[in-house]
DNA sequence: GGGCGCATGTAATGAGTTACATGATTGA
DNA sequence: TCAATCATGTAACTCATTACATGCGCCC
């Protein structure tokens, strides 16, 4: 949601004040991994907060360099983010999960055929997994915690299709129950 | 994803076909636990299945009803069908949560307030996961796998807000440590 | 005749993305 | 001098939602 990203924006903002470039370069290397939003889509959302009052902005530039746009939040940018910090913290808006859709049709399928399919899944979860851990090392332990909340999250969704191809396994012919242990 | 709601769409033409405000009452009443697609965009989507070869729409009165265009699957349709749901089996698509960006910037509240909110959010979530074990029971066994795979997520969220709680309850004041056990 | 249910939409708006445009500096 | 990096944006588009419009039939 836009208040998400809002509350993100003001938030690196007030740790430190910031140009656009500067804060998509920190967005696309330190938070790539939990939040997606586009260059342009930065660049436009601290416009918004610009006309909103939330931050100001003031140009600059540094000898020769291109000329920048430094943002710096407002006191009510601060009130705002005191605001969205709490909201964000207090409530619980329930996912909708893409995967749910594919299983409601899924006995559609041949159960060979959907089992080999589940696998190809289990597997892109798994490598997903392995590049969370490691990002779990390589990042400061300030990011700790949302790792371990997408890990959780990962392991929940093994859980499940493992639990899904159990099940599917026990309909398919001999052959294809044992791919995946070869 | 626009590729789900549209295998959402084919998938239920292709068990039967409907008229509009059928399908949305359908959609609204089986499936808002897992799916939310609002009227109007579900009649625009018909409308786009139907530019795009996927349905066909023939109009028909009873009686004297008013009239309703009865929607159907056609053969490229039921195509599109398939490789929509093996592409959906197969892939994985990694998931942004709003959680994250509030727990980022969680640090800079006081402890004990920033614990009074995540005690919050939690019973918000064990207030949906309550709702979410009473629709096992109601709802008709192809629902079952739907219903695991969010309690699965709702039990991770848990175990991830739990651990929160934990680790700041020992830098909160001692009164607002044992608040939620009361 | 008044309100509810059936049935379909449109118009306006918002949110976000893609692809492109611009122009300066720096280093090979 | 050519490519890469720094820095900012716009224009066009898609997708989805909200709020509203319409009109008939049915039942009290």
């Amino acid at each position: 949601m836009t208040m998400d990203r809002q509350l993100l924006l003001l938030g690196l903002l007030r740790a430190q004040e910031m140009h656009g470039y500067q804060l998509n370069e920190f967005i696309d290397e330190q938070m790539n991994f939990c939040v997606d939003l586009k260059r342009s889509t930065a660049y436009y959302l601290l416009d918004k907060l610009c006309r909103d009052g939330y931050v100001a902005e003031e140009v600059e530039r540094e000898g020769n360099r291109p000329e920048r746009k430094v943002y710096r939040i407002t006191p009510t940018g601060e009130e705002r983010f005191q605001e969205l910090l709490r909201q964000n913290l207090a409530a619980y808006e329930p996912s909708v999960y893409a995967e749910d859709i594919g299983i409601i049709f899924e006995h559609q399928l041949a159960p060979d055929e959907s089992l080999r399919l589940m696998r190809m899944r289990r597997e892109a979860i798994l490598a997903h997994r392995a590049t969370m851990e490691a990002l779990h090392v390589s990042l400061p332990p300030s990011h700790t915690a949302v790792i371990e909340h997408h890990l959780l999250h990962l392991d929940a969704e093994i859980t499940w299709i493992d639990r899904l191809i159990a099940t599917r396994s026990s309909h398919a012919s001999p052959q294809a129950t044992d791919t995946a242990s070869s």
